[in-house]
DNA sequence: TGGATTAACTCAATTCAATTGAATTATCAA
DNA sequence: TTGATAATTCAATTGAATTGAGTTAATCCA
């Protein structure tokens, strides 16, 4: 489970992957955008930029969107992405489900579905991957030989920790190499993460934080987790286990943050009224009806996660703290409008270019997507190199 | 002070200079090392290597150190960093005083110097740091046109923050590009930093961690500092001003991080027990003595310091925590020794390669040196890729 | 002791992917 | 209509890597 990351020389080769990435990233980041263009903001000449674009056009992951005049000269001829130029499979393994989604290109899902799962042995989740993804094949033939790779969020942590077996994880996963597990299954590349870190990515590739290198996740799982993105990568840890907010203890009536912010405190707080609340569409319910009860909760739900945004802010000095996961649109809506933002921290700053706290995906296939984004974000992002 | 990374496609020219760097970093981990075996580490060919080292040892930054035999076949020649081969001056500035260290390219620090600091003006700052500069130049002159770059401590956070004012700032430098103003006066690259992100560097090149890529760091200043290494690299947040642990509120008696741990926080102690102590060696004499109210304070600093580490390991998932700074070195063993290490964490595992939490540098001229290490650091470790 | 084996190293030729420089095209502005 | 501007293309060049065929210096083993 150590991930030792390849110092690796440069040729000519990995250049010139690293400018296609670099290229698609521009494109997917800009919408369209024409080569002379691109080639300003990679630094790379206008013939370089060209050549990559050909390739990529022949590829089919471009198309050509018509020219755009601006100003004087001859007007740009406009590139984006094309959808259907590479899909990538999200898959979202849970103790009780599994979740999968098949994005194109620009992030878009063409296809999701759920099966139940009664046992998590390797096996078992193994054989419903497997056909899962068969099924999304047969689904969207067109996908087939364009798939990128595929992203798998498990219930971290991974490997034997202080806070495995709190409920949250598999069992029979403790020692196994998971994505080399599914790699060989399913034939693709894999990349695994835990639901945090993949939510986190998913609102840089289609949601609310697209132009943001740097910046903080929230996410409501049946704990509270934290995807930290710097630089447009995640910072995944030595040991792929970075962002578990939850167990942090924090001052206040609850041992640790997960007690007073997330789906399980909720359950826990509307059970001892009398309410057993089980997903996400009886909490909108609830939420709408404006319950005492979980506007009580919501009181002191915000109370920490106030505390949460502060601790992420000193610690990470993020351009934003995205707000996310399985939770109805609504309450999310709730903590973003009425979460105090903690004077004492270095993101209170007079003229913020960015709102502190914003609001990102809700839902329940929040983390399957994702996944999913983890490897769109690897096909459009070149990993960036410090000017000097 | 927002700093916009240049995403940069990649050309021959940037391709052979990342090389370079990826080849010193071999080299300076290793100590002494042939060059078949930095190919195998950077998947280049020997040929490659071959003709990068040549170009280094022309540049007078490799020596050759003999050969080493290894078994069956030609016997590898030896490569080292040669320390006059280039230079890095460490600046920190404090509110009363400009520290300053040339380091040489293995780390070694060649001369160090202190000037008092009457008022803290730019200008004023400018020039002690310009004198400070050629000073170390006439104490050291095969430096002269050998220098990497300046890395420049000042006290954080940079920019106008809720934290700001606090007493640590210096007063004229809130709306002013330091970095800029630093370069053009003593015409060299520079690399801004607060103390604790710079002595978390130190230790990658010169200390604790120079085998990790990722860990964390925490700093005894004034207050209480974090320095993350993720990848080789700091994550310096987007603003510079990651870190800022210490104004994160903790359960316990006081209201946040640093007033438990902290050099101010146990001035103010032993302060209440009649004890006027100001510097690091009157502390150590107090530690040595097994002064009673200096028992008492560090008590409640490990446990706080304990919680700091829950948060640290929990939200990044670090190779270790490292402790240093501007504390006596016997105070430092002894929060190594008796921080209590929170069971809820992920880093709490069975068979950790590494501990939990290491000694790293002491002393007055920690983050000083760590400034140099900025700039070390950029010479000596190419950005990593994600290999595919 | 001496040949086989192994691995580091060198030289020359080749290849890849960038840059350079000159020419062409399409639009705007006067 | 004409000149300026900027995008684009084509052909030649360059820089830095790889490839492949030797050479050298050690260990292993008969």
């Amino acid at each position: 489970m150590i991930s030792t990351p390849l110092q690796q020389g440069s040729n000519a080769e990995r250049s010139r992957h690293r400018n296609r990435q670099a290229v698609l990233g521009q494109v997917h980041l800009a919408g369209a955008i024409g080569r002379a263009e691109i080639a300003r903001a990679l630094a790379l000449t206008t013939q370089t930029v060209s050549n990559i674009i050909a390739e990529l056009s022949d590829d089919g992951m471009l198309i050509e969107k018509g020219r755009l005049s601006a100003g004087r000269g001859q007007p740009a001829i406009q590139y984006a992405l094309k959808p259907e130029g590479g899909y990538a499979l999200g898959v979202e393994v849970r103790p009780d489900a599994v979740f999968a989604a098949l994005l194109d290109l620009t992030g878009r899902a063409v296809t999701t579905e759920r099966v139940a799962l009664a046992r998590t042995d390797p096996d078992i989740v193994l054989d419903h991957v497997t056909a899962v993804y068969a099924h999304a094949l047969d689904q969207v033939p067109r996908a087939r030989g364009r798939m990128l790779g595929a992203g798998i969020v498990m219930p971290g942590p991974f490997g034997l920790t202080g806070i495995a077996g709190m409920g949250t994880d598999l069992t029979g996963w403790q020692e196994v190499d998971a994505a080399a597990l599914f790699s060989k299954a399913i034939e693709l590349p894999v990349v695994l993460s835990n639901d945090a870190n993949a939510a986190a990515m998913a609102e840089r590739i289609t949601g609310a934080a697209q132009e943001m290198n740097s910046y903080a996740y929230l996410y409501f799982g049946a704990g509270l987790g934290l995807g930290l993105i710097h630089g447009g990568q995640l910072v995944r840890g030595a040991y792929g286990n970075a962002g578990e907010i939850g167990h942090i203890p924090v001052p206040g009536p609850h041992a640790k943050l997960e007690d007073a912010v997330s789906r399980q405190s909720v359950q826990r707080h509307l059970l001892a009224a009398e309410l057993d609340v089980h997903d996400i569409d009886a909490l909108d319910q609830l939420f709408e009806q404006k319950n005492a009860a979980l506007m009580t909760w919501l009181d002191t739900a915000c109370d920490a996660l106030g505390h949460a945004v502060a601790i992420v802010e000193n610690l990470f000095d993020p351009q934003t703290v995205v707000l996310g996961g399985a939770m109805p649109n609504g309450i999310l809506e709730h903590f973003v409008a009425n979460t105090p933002l903690p004077d004492l921290s270095v993101s209170n700053r007079p003229h913020a270019p960015h709102p502190r706290l914003i609001q990102g995906a809700s839902g329940r296939m929040t983390a399957t997507l994702g996944a999913a984004a983890l490897i769109l974000n690897r096909a459009l992002t070149a990993p960036l190199s410090h000017a000097h």
